[in-house]
Parts: C-alpha cells; sequence; structure tokens
RNA sequence: CGCGGAGUGGAGCAGCAUGGUAGCUCGUCGGGCUCAUAACCCGAAGGUCGUAGGUUCAAAUCCUGCCUCCGCAACCA
C-alpha cells in the first residue's frame, strides 16, 4: 500500500555524457527515464537528488578541439550549452548538473587518486605496450592490428610507458557475488555475461593515468599524468555530493545512490571498476544499476555514418517534448533494445496519446460542459458499472508503484492506460448522451460524468512524472486544484468538489496524419542532412575519411605491391566470425590469405574471381591461421564489396 | 567445441524458474454508438509457439541435437 515517504533520500544519477557530439535520442532516454523516476520520487513525498552532467575530458576531445581550432574547454563548454537546451526542452528537472571540468570535482578527483594511492591500491607500474610515434598513442596487444596501429596501421614501436594501476584482483570475488548473489544489477541476466569473460579470467589491473595526452585531471604528485578516464568520470557520483571537496555537503545525506541508470554500453564499468573503486575507498555500494538497451532505428544501430540519428529537437517541435516522452519511456523495456521509427512513434502518439487519453478528457468535459453548463449539480445518484471503474483507479497507484521500484516504466506506463481505456469503455457502458434526454436521469448523468472526472485526476496525477507540461493542462480542464494531484490523493475517490466546474481548451495531443507527417519527416531530415554535408558538422566526421590521411608521394605508394590473384579455394575459418581462409594464386604459386568479410560473402562467391592482392604485407597469423597478404575492398557505407578484376592473368601488377 | 541472449498469428511483445484452455498492443475484417480529436465500444479472422527427436497421461513451457538472428569477447591483412 502507498505511504507517503516523508524526506527520506532518493538519489539517481544517469551518467556523464560524453560530449564529443550533439546529444541524440539516446541521450534523451536515458535522462528522461530518470527525470521521471525522479519526479514521480519526489510526488512520493522522497527528498530527491538526481543528477546528470558530463564527462569532458580525455583524448577523444583534445583532439575534436584541434580539429576545430579551439581549446578543449571552449569546445565543451560549447557543446555543454547544447546538451543544457536540450534538457530544457524536454523539461528535464535535474537538481544537479556535473561537469568533470568544475574545479570542486578536478579537486576532489586528485583526492581521490591519492587517497587510493596511499591505500596502495593504486601503484606506478609500466605500461608495456606499443607504441605508435605518429599517433602518439599506445596501444594493448590485443588492440593491434597485425602488430600494427589500429589507427594509422604503421608500424608500432615496443615501448614502455610509465602509468599508475588500479589494483583490482583483490575485489573480484565480492563483486562477483555482488552480480551474482545481490539486486545490484536489473536485469540480473547479465551478471552471467560479466562474471564469465571479465571475472573468471582474472580480473587484470586498471591503467588510471595517461602521460600520452594533457587534457585531463593532473595528478598531484606526478605531474606528467593526468587521470585516465574511470577515476576521473566514474567518481562524479560521489564528487557531485560533496566529497573531499567543499562546493556541497550532501555526501553523508544521499550516498549510496539508489540506482544508477546506464546504456549497456557502459555496464561494465559500473558493474565491476566502480564497486571496485568504491571497495578500494571503503565506501558504501550503490544499491542499484539499470542497465537498459539502445535505440536503435530500423533495427540498426543507430549512428552519424548511416543518417539515422534521430534529433530530438525536431521530433519535439513537432509534436511536443510530452509525446516524446511518453513514447520513449512507453517503448524501451529494460534491458532488451527498442527500435525506433517515425511510424511507430507517430502510431502510438496517435493511439495512446490522442485516441486514448486526449480523448478521453475531450469528450468528457465537453459532456459536462454540455449537459450541465460546465458545473456538476450537487445531486448525484450512483449505478451500475461505477464500482469496478473506482476500484481499478483507485487500485492504479499499487501497481504504478511496484513498477517504479523495479525501473520498467514502460509497464508503469501500460498499467496506467489500462484504467485510460476502462473509463473509455465505462462511457459507452453508462451512454449519458442516452441519459440527457431525459431530466430524470440528471443526477445519474451528473455522478456519470463526476467518476470520469475523478478518474481522469488519478491518471494524471500519475501521469505528470511523465508527461510534465500537459497534465498541469488537464487539471485545468477537469478543474482540479493544486491541492486535488496530489499523488497521496491518487488511492482515494471523491476528491474534487461534488460540484466541480470543468473548462473546456485546447485539445491535449492532436491527432497526427500518419503518411503526410512521415512524408514531412522524411523532407526534412533530407534537407538537414544536405545542410550538415555542407557545414559544420561534416567536419566532426573527417577522422573517418580517408582526406584525413597524409599525402604521400608515389616513391610511398609504390612500395604497396599490388598483383591480380585468383580465388582458388576459400573457406570460413571455424574460430572467427569474420574471416574467411582464401586460397589464392598469385601467378607464383598458392598462397593463404584470411579476409574479414565473411559477413558479407559466402565462400562459393569468391571462387573463380580475380581479386586485387597486397603482396608485400608481412604474414600475420589470425585466429590460428597464417594471412600473407590481403585482398583489396571497398566499404560502402554498412557493406563490403571485394574489387573483382575478372579477365586479368593472376600475377599481373596492379598500379 | 570462447561467453551470453533470442526465435510465439501481418508487426512489436508477454507467457517458459512451480508442464495441463496460447495472452497483450497495433494492424485487418464485420457490427454498434454519436458525448468526443473519423475518435470510442463490441465481435471475428489469423499461430502445428525456429527445427528434429526425447521425457510425460499431457510441453511454447523440461532434456538433447541442429538451423537462424543479436550482443560481448576475439581475429575485421
Amino acid at each position: 500500500m502507498m505511504q507517503k515517504k516523508n524526506g527520506e533520500k532518493y538519489y539517481i544519477t544517469t551518467p556523464i555524457y560524453y560530449p564529443s557530439g550533439n546529444p541524440h535520442i539516446g541521450h534523451c532516454y536515458t535522462t528522461t527515464a530518470c527525470d521521471s523516476i525522479a519526479r514521480y520520487r519526489r510526488m512520493q513525498g522522497y527528498d530527491v537528488m538526481f543528477l546528470t552532467g558530463t564527462d569532458e575530458h580525455g583524448q577523444k576531445i583534445e583532439e575534436k578541439a584541434a580539429q576545430l581550432g579551439v581549446s578543449p574547454k571552449q569546445y565543451v563548454d560549447d557543446i555543454v550549452v547544447i546538451f543544457k537546451k536540450l534538457w530544457k526542452f524536454m523539461n528535464i528537472q535535474y537538481d544537479r548538473y556535473i561537469r568533470t571540468t568544475d574545479d570542486y570535482h578536478v579537486e576532489a578527483v586528485q583526492k581521490i587518486f591519492k587517497e587510493l594511492y596511499d591505500r596502495g591500491y593504486i601503484y606506478k607500474g609500466e605500461y608495456k605496450g606499443k607504441y605508435c610515434t605518429p599517433c602518439e598513442s599506445f596501444w594493448t596487444e590485443s588492440q593491434l592490428v597485425d602488430g600494427k596501429c589500429p589507427e594509422c596501421g604503421r608500424d608500432v614501436v615496443e615501448a614502455k610507458e610509465e602509468a599508475y594501476f588500479l589494483r583490482m584482483s583483490p575485489f573480484a570475488d565480492r563483486i562477483e557475488k555482488l552480480l551474482t548473489e545481490t539486486d545490484y544489477l536489473q536485469p540480473k541476466t547479465r551478471a552471467v555475461e560479466l562474471v564469465n569473460n571479465f571475472i573468471k579470467p582474472g580480473l587484470e589491473d586498471l591503467c588510471v593515468s595517461r602521460t600520452s595526452f594533457k587534457w585531463g585531471i593532473p595528478v598531484t604528485f606526478d605531474p606528467d599524468h593526468v587521470v585516465y578516464v574511470w577515476i576521473d568520470a566514474l567518481s562524479n557520483y560521489i564528487t557531485a555530493l560533496g566529497f573531499d571537496n567543499n562546493a556541497y555537503q550532501d555526501y553523508d545525506k544521499f550516498w549510496p545512490a539508489d540506482v544508477h541508470m546506464v546504456a549497456k554500453d557502459i555496464m561494465r564499468f559500473h558493474a565491476i571498476i566502480w564497486p571496485a573503486m568504491l571497495m578500494a575507498l571503503e565506501l558504501p555500494l550503490p544499491k542499484h544499476l539499470a542497465v537498459h538497451g539502445w535505440i536503435t532505428f530500423n533495427g540498426q544501430k543507430m549512428s552519424k555514418s548511416l543518417g539515422n540519428v534521430v534529433d530530438p529537437f525536431i521530433l519535439g517541435e513537432r509534436y511536443g517534448a510530452d509525446a516524446i516522452r511518453y513514447h520513449i519511456m512507453r517503448e524501451m523495456a529494460l534491458g532488451a533494445d527498442s527500435s525506433f521509427s517515425n511510424e511507430i512513434m507517430i502510431n502510438r502518439i496517435n493511439s495512446d496519446l490522442a485516441n486514448g487519453l486526449g480523448n478521453l478528457v475531450s469528450r468528457t468535459v465537453a459532456m459536462v460542459d454540455k449537459y450541465f453548463g460546465g458545473t456538476l449539480p450537487e445531486e448525484q445518484q450512483s449505478g451500475e458499472f461505477d464500482d469496478d471503474l473506482i476500484a481499478q483507479a483507485t487500485a492504479l497507484t499499487a501497481s504504478v508503484d511496484a513498477f517504479i521500484d523495479k525501473t520498467q516504466l514502460n509497464n508503469a506506463l501500460a498499467e496506467i492506460f489500462k484504467v485510460v481505456s476502462r473509463a473509455n469503455k465505462y462511457i459507452d457502458e453508462t451512454t449519458p448522451w442516452v441519459l440527457a434526454k431525459d431530466e430524470a436521469n440528471r443526477p445519474r448523468l451528473a455522478c456519470v460524468l463526476y467518476n470520469l472526472l475523478e478518474t481522469i485526476r488519478i491518471i494524471s496525477t500519475l501521469l505528470s512524472a511523465f508527461m510534465p507540461t500537459t497534465m498541469p493542462v488537464v487539471w485545468e480542464q477537469i478543474g482540479a486544484a493544486a491541492s486535488d494531484t496530489l499523488y497521496e490523493k491518487t488511492e482515494t475517490f471523491g476528491v474534487l468538489p461534488r460540484t466541480v466546474t470543468v473548462h473546456k481548451g485546447e485539445i491535449i495531443f492532436p491527432r497526427i496524419d500518419v503518411e503526410k507527417e512521415i512524408e514531412e519527416l522524411n523532407r526534412i531530415i533530407g534537407s538537414q542532412k544536405k545542410e550538415d554535408e555542407k557545414s559544420g558538422d561534416s567536419k566532426q566526421d573527417k577522422k573517418e575519411k580517408p582526406e584525413g590521411l597524409a599525402m604521400i608521394g608515389i616513391e610511398d605508394f609504390m612500395k604497396v605491391e599490388l598483383r591480380a590473384a585468383k580465388v582458388l579455394a576459400c573457406e570460413p575459418i571455424k574460430k572467427a566470425k569474420k574471416l574467411l581462409k582464401l586460397t589464392l594464386d598469385d601467378g607464383a604459386g598458392e598462397r593463404t590469405v584470411a579476409s574479414g568479410i565473411a559477413k558479407y560473402y559466402k565462400p562459393e562467391d569468391l571462387i573463380g574471381k580475380t581479386v586485387i592482392l597486397v603482396a608485400n604485407l608481412k604474414p600475420a597469423v589470425l585466429c590460428g591461421v597464417e594471412s600473407n597478404g590481403m585482398i583489396l575492398a571497398a566499404d560502402a557505407g554498412d557493406d563490403v564489396k571485394v574489387i573483382f578484376l575478372d579477365g586479368v592473368e593472376p600475377g599481373s601488377r596492379i598500379r
């Protein structure tokens, strides 16, 4: 049963987002979900702290800023403005916004780093790795591509770099228990995956400092080093409360967090590294880690190069922030990915918000207006069908509460909309328009409409956490005062005054013409894409494009020996998902080449074809197969096309 | 034989730890109503629950093999 939480604390966080690009609908999801929960908790009487922010350090930001010719700080300042603008637009009511470039955070991270060092959990070691001089980057053995730099493909040198490491192994057992024996991780199904992949093979110590870039928090006692991402980013959850700093004094009150909400790509860091850090600091662990999936577009992961990144501003402008909020909350189930498309969204808005809720409000208010001039009479008479409606409406809060507790917002909303349906059905059952024909039925008619208003009052109060802009409009229309729309009154029927006065107003959620709208959206998105290509945004993707590479002389090119080669045989490599093993006739003899095209070609597609072979590439062993060279293929967006040269003699030089 | 998840009417999902009428939303078709945003309400059609076996009186549900898809990991020469 419902209990008002008087001032009990509740702390919920989004991840701090990495501002290497503009925010998209995925950021929106996490933030909106947290905002809805935070609002719901506030309604329940909790003293809520809702934190969001941005993670602003690191090499990638440094590089982006350099490309644009601005300082890193300037770069992040600009993007943070966009993030904050989006949150304002989406009506996100965060209590605090942390930037990892904030002074107090920097100071606190330095103290935390030092403390971990003093406790012996951070030690100075050697980052023995491969170093790519032109890229100024270190790579681990496993990141290397055939012993070469994965960024530029050039030779790397064996190099040692001083670095600090965080000991992880002392915490392996405790973390395993945390994941498998507690309800920390939601959904728990992911625990097995984490334990098998990262804990059982042995937790490796984590590199927590770098000397290869400068845009980060300096290590106080060793100024050549900057703190590398984890200790900087994860500790935001406590520094924002004032841990190890004087900017705030909320640590004792709010820590540990009740929920960290994250998308699945950063689950690992929050499930393993963050608990390890806290254990090392001997601090309490957060209560829950809620992991959600990605919003995919027509089944494909969103990505800039596919041009399917959904812009929340465009959608929000057309349908209202609340409609977008509702749609993503309603579609996304905890743990699983959810597919986004304009059509799905518009259909959802139409059926649930326009036809269901909006129309319910509209027809109810219209009837009070039409039959009673806007104000219900004192005399009312209950009758058939009332009890069931009232029972469902007053039981709603309990079931919504239960789903909120499990961070299953989609299910919470589904419960609410069951009652919307019930109310629409109630209208058909009681047929107010028939009652209205006979004066004698006026008390009954008044009661029916009153019950509807009460049901709408309960529904809209609960929904106000999810759709904070629109619900107050509903309250105005049904004549509810602020004191009527309190959470603690959602389990009681008969709150509105019997002689309530309604105010007919604007349609809350207008119905959308699906076909026209989709056409329109495609047009907008199309023209926007063109603009982006012309200016601004495309610069940011430069790095991925071939023009990004340095110019070379012909002598460099001539170092590459390209020859035609005929595919004699081809088979998949057992251990490999992406690789095909090709046996080639290069004119001089046979050689074996492994190629990462298994996803795009079947062996029989290649046998007998002539391809372009890079003949003088050093051999490499891939998944147990020695590969002597590579074959040329084009990255065509999401697809890969091998270049065929049919009719050319094997062995012919190509240049 | 790396780890894990998933395959259920046209679409998207629930059900599966404790076997026993296959449920929900959208869509389609038919009907009703007219208060309302051509909205609402009722009804119907449509599924051998990926596949092949097994256990059982009985399997979507338990067991085994296989196929397909998706994450992670690993090698995209």
